[in-house]
Formats: structure tokens, C-alpha cells, sequence
DNA sequence: ACAGAAAGTGAACTGGGGCTCACCTTGCAA
DNA sequence: TTGCAAGGTGAGCCCCAGTTCACTTTCTGT
């Protein structure tokens, strides 16, 4: 007979707050706050914050997933978009910009994205994460794929460019401290760079 | 009667050698290495750090000079090629690359270069410091004004873009742990980007 | 109402990094 | 050769941040 024992009401409420306050905090300062600081603006004792999540990289892994579902959430879409039709140039550019102005709002998710180099498919937190099958993260992996394919078949991006080329730049985009008329034009910048052809001088396919 | 009192010669060996290493490291790694490891790598107990720079600031500040320096003069004298006919779009072309270039061996640059945010002249470790007025950063600072403004004028740079964009942008190019045929095609986007028009007619993310 | 398990607490421990200073060492002028 | 100030040394202090754990408080099934 296996009991399943109800979660008490109080971890329950501190488990969301302290998730709330830490993607408040560590979205704007990035994954340098410090726990003791979480702690204070959640109104609960450090001890609590490891209950719930073993350790600051835990809490840093939990914070990044969030983003990154609503972030894979939308790459999903737009590639299916463009699986009916929608031109692939413009679901990119979209979707880009999308990622871009989500990277200058949280912090800890452009540090991510900066961090995995390239080369391997998306990082959670640190370089050492490898992705379980069937994550969200992995289909986002693949729709950005499919996508990317897509508008350079089409010819509106750059051809030389890979997935992880991509997740570099949009993560290079100066974002901190930054009014956002101005972010969008460094956006508008690093858009418009993928989209031309490799060089008036000697290219041709 | 003044003494002029000569310097000591292992003094003056000790101190070439930590600014060395410190360039090394510093470069290398960015601001975030410890003086014990630059003691250590300098062979020098950390007091010796401590006796040629006050403070770890004051060790980094030198360090950046160094090759802020090297860029300011690089940049005088791509305004001053521009100022006898040269064509300013490829000037500046080769001199955002160059910049860009630094960035990704100078970490130390990079960062100061990020973190000046914009909208104050350069800065030379944190963004607390005015520049002294006629110091090589200051000259640079103008003449990088001088060859944008010259590159804008001839219509080969987006209007929009003002001296600390530039920075800005230049800085967010991706460059550690990248290859080199990589990070090139990444200077190659960002600088496309600059290139091109602001996209007036409609299109555009 | 109550027991006891789950959750919360925060002082204290750990480790790392900047910086100091009382005490040696050494280059060099006399 | 020698006196001594400039120079070098490194153990140790301080502060900060992550983490632990013995103890207290709170929730909830009975």
C-alpha cells in the first residue's frame, strides 16, 4: 500500500515564491546573486532554499528551464508555421528577435546560451549538462534546425551559418544596461548581418 | 640636492615580468584571475604584486592600457589615412575587425569595452573613471568619431549608429573558446550589419 | 486536540580571493 | 667591504558566498 503524502501547504507556497523571486533576481543580475540574497527578498531562511533545490546550480537549472520552455515553445511554433507555408525568413527573424530581447530580460538564460560555445546542443547551466532524449530543449534543438534550413534554402539567411552560430550571436547582442530602443537597434544590426550574402567581393555560388 | 635614486635592477626585472604574465593571464582569462595566480605564474610572492600595484584594479588598469594603447594608435592612423583620401568605409572595415580581433585575445579590453555601456568616452577598468583630456584613449575616442562620422557621410555605415554602438556591438562579437575561422565569420556578420541600410522600405524584424 | 513527520531556521563551517605587514634579502653607493 | 634603504616574502587577516545541521516550528491525518 504506498502512501502518497500530500505536500504541506507552506513548502508548497515557499516552493513557488522562492522560484518566483529567483527568476526575478537572477533574470536581472544574472547567476552572480548571491543565495543569501534570494533568500532575503523571498522572506525565508537560506536552509530553505535547499531544501528545495541541493544547490545554488539546482536553483539556476530551475530558473533557465522555465525560459527555456517558453523560448522552445515558440521555436516549435514558428517552425510548424512555416511547415504550412509561413515564409521561412520572416518566422526566423521573428522568432530571432524573440530570443534576442529574451536574452537582454534574463540574464541567466544569455549567460547559458553564451556558454555553450557551440557544439553541443543547448546547455542548461554550465557546459558539463548533456540534454535527456525527448526534452523540450531537444525538440527546440531540432526546430531551430529544421527553421534555420529553411530560411537559408530560401536564401534570406547567410548559408555558412549553424544553429549554434546563431545561439552565439543573439546571445552576443549587448543587452545590460541598455534602453530597449537602443537594444533593438543592435538586434536590428546582428539580424540584418545573418541575412546578407556572405560578401559583395568575391562570393557566388 | 636631489637624489635622483636609481631603480633597483631586480625591481625593475620583477616588474616587466608580472606585467607580462599579467597580460598573459589577464588576457587570457579576463579580470577574474586571482594575484596568487599571477603571482605564482610570475614566480613572485603576491607582497611583489602588491609593492608595483597598489591593487588588483591598478594591475588591470595597466594591463588594458597597454592595449588600448595599441589600438588607439591604430585608430589614428586609420583617420588619418581617411583624412589623405582613403576610402572610409574600408578603413573602418579593417579597423572594426581589428578591434574585434583584440577583443577575443584581450578579454580584459573586452570586458572594459562592454561594460562602458555606452555613452561615456571609453573607460579604462570599471565605469567609474573620466579620462585624463589629451590621454592616447581620449585621441582615439575622437578619431574613432572622425571615421565613423567619415564612413556614414560615404554611406557605407548605417546612419544610426553612434561611436558607443559601435563599441558596443564590436564588444558583443562571441570570441572565447571559438575557433578562429569561426569568430572571423562572426566579425564578418556584425560588421555586415553595420554596413547595411537601415532597411527603409518595409520588411525587417 | 495531539503526535509526529515535514518543513523552516540561522549560526557556524568552509574555501577562496584581496590585501597587509613584520620581518628577511639584496643591490649598490660610498 | 659594508651599511642600509629599496625590495621581496608569505602567513594571516578580513570579507564574502555556498553549504550544512542540530534544533524549533508548523501542518495535517487521526
Amino acid at each position: 500500500m504506498v502512501h502518497v503524502v500530500k505536500v504541506r501547504s507552506d513548502a508548497a507556497r515557499n516552493r513557488a515564491r522562492i522560484l518566483e523571486v529567483a527568476r526575478d533576481l537572477i533574470g536581472r543580475e544574472g547567476s552572480g546573486v548571491s543565495m543569501d540574497a534570494i533568500a532575503a527578498e523571498a522572506g525565508v531562511a537560506v536552509g530553505t532554499l535547499y531544501r528545495h533545490h541541493p544547490t545554488k546550480a539546482a536553483l539556476v537549472e530551475a530558473v533557465i528551464g522555465h525560459s527555456l520552455d517558453q523560448l522552445a515553445e515558440a521555436t516549435v511554433a514558428a517552425t510548424a508555421r512555416v511547415g504550412q507555408g509561413a515564409p521561412a525568413g520572416e518566422e526566423a527573424a521573428r522568432l530571432f528577435a524573440l530570443v534576442a530581447r529574451r536574452y537582454a530580460v534574463d540574464r541567466a538564460v544569455k549567460e547559458a546560451a553564451a556558454s555553450m560555445g557551440a557544439y553541443s546542443p543547448v546547455t542548461a547551466y554550465g557546459p558539463d549538462i548533456v540534454l535527456p532524449a525527448d526534452s523540450p530543449e531537444l525538440r527546440a534543438w531540432e526546430a531551430i534546425q529544421d527553421l534555420l534550413a529553411a530560411a537559408q534554402r530560401e536564401g534570406s539567411v547567410r548559408a555558412d551559418l549553424t544553429p549554434a552560430d546563431l545561439m552565439a550571436l543573439l546571445a552576443g547582442v549587448p543587452a545590460s544596461g541598455v534602453p530597449d530602443r537602443v537594444r533593438d537597434r543592435y538586434i536590428d544590426v546582428v539580424l540584418a548581418g545573418m541575412r546578407a550574402p556572405a560578401d559583395p567581393p568575391d562570393a557566388g555560388p
